[in-house]
DNA sequence: ACAAAAGTGTTGTAGATACACCCATGT
DNA sequence: ACATGGGTGTATCTACAACACTTTTGT
């Protein structure tokens, strides 16, 4: 990397989430210092000639091998003493991951990083505590306009999953019978004929997103809100 | 600046609005290549122990003079094709000035700016285009959900140029007697014993934007919404 | 008196919230 | 039969949209 100037990084805030465990997020540990062996957020810096999402990209496949579902621009940090190294900038993204793309791919770099759930963080290095509740808030505010939850389950997924999951976001509880009246009403999830038995209880059917039927309200001029 | 590795540079979209000619942004004609002569964005290269905020200020201090009223970060453009020099990663930043600010300071560089219309805006360099038209979007939904109008108005400002602020940025037309209603409903706007009579009609009363009532409203949990 | 702009109130409607019981299965 | 989780309907309330006339001034 070069010595003086101004440096250019990206970093990534990656949430995953399963039905027992709730919301975690993805962490590797550094190899160097500052703070090495410290927790951090995967990332690292720009090359010249290429985009800051492949960067990120190319940073996470290096560093952890998750596939990611969904990429979305977080914020630029640019505090000069954010590192004390000397000035870098950082351009934060966050993503996320389906349960079926959990598994960390020992390829590369990946000898250390590890999921954490969001209740047991241990200590960040740099700003990424900063950019880590950034990106919770963000996801908060987008999952109330967006269907970007669909992007944290299960390509075929239970509306009690899609529940908790608000919730756990949300962090406040949710009317069952509200929740599933409105989120069926934008008619963008198809209601599956397989259902699954898990225990006792009754047996759950099976819903999928359907990206097209949200497209198409989408141009029809409707809001998604929950 | 350096030759080789990826610079970075901030860029800015400053909105200004004056109850006759609507909305205008804030541009610069170029000195040099590329797009010598052409017009562009206010911005520049971000100094080295300088934060992203600094830069963008200083940049138009020196280009345009102009004091901003509100700035807040957009976007951060990073394509490595987008300038044609070499691989320039920009921050771009939104910002509002009120009328009164509107006087464009030649000191310095601002020889060459000027306020445009936005229905009458030249060819732009680079992909200022696109950073603009973000910075609209954003203004857009913003206006809708956060207090912001106000910091494109005078501290003193009729009702009648808030509702026609928030159509021209809106872009459709809104009940007059609604958009009052609810505006005050929010009780975040003191109106002011003064009356100011243009012409024939009836005089209108001035309102003011009361900053400590949203602070407080918003602690107690409300949400500003048109 | 007339033209121009400011100010104001009511009603209907759609969407949100609150709320409790039945259903299908496993043990 | 009972425990467990899934599935559903209704009444009320609140927030938004639609809509037109009166008031105050200048000319």
């Amino acid at each position: 990397m070069e010595k003086a100037g101004i440096s250019l990084s990206v970093d990534a805030v990656v949430f995953g989430y399963q039905p027992e465990q709730g919301l975690s997020i993805l962490l590797i540990r550094r190899k160097y210092e500052p703070f090495k062996g410290g927790w951090a957020l995967p990332g690292g810096f720009v090359l010249e000639g290429e985009s800051l999402e492949e960067a990120v990209s190319r940073e996470l496949k290096e560093e952890t091998g998750v596939q990611l579902n969904y990429l979305e621009q977080l914020y630029t940090f640019g505090d000069p003493k954010r590192d004390p190294r000397r000035h870098i900038v950082s351009v934060a993204y966050f993503g996320l991951v389906r349960p079926d793309h959990f598994e960390i791919k020992a390829d590369t770099d990946a000898e250390d990083s590890q999921w954490f759930q969001l209740d047991e963080l241990p200590k960040l290095a740099f700003d990424h505590l900063k950019i880590l509740e950034y990106a919770r808030e963000r996801l908060r505010a987008k999952i109330s306009y967006e269907p970007i939850g669909f992007e944290l389950l299960e390509p075929k997924f239970l509306f009690g999953d899609l529940e908790n999951l608000y919730m756990s976001i949300l962090g406040r509880s949710i009317d069952r019978r509200n929740f599933r009246k409105k989120m069926l009403a934008f008619g963008i999830l198809d209601e599956l004929d397989q259902k699954v038995k898990n225990g006792p209880g009754r047996p759950a059917s099976l819903f999928q997103f359907n990206q097209e039927k949200y497209f198409q309200h989408q141009r029809d001029g409707f809001h998604f809100e929950i």
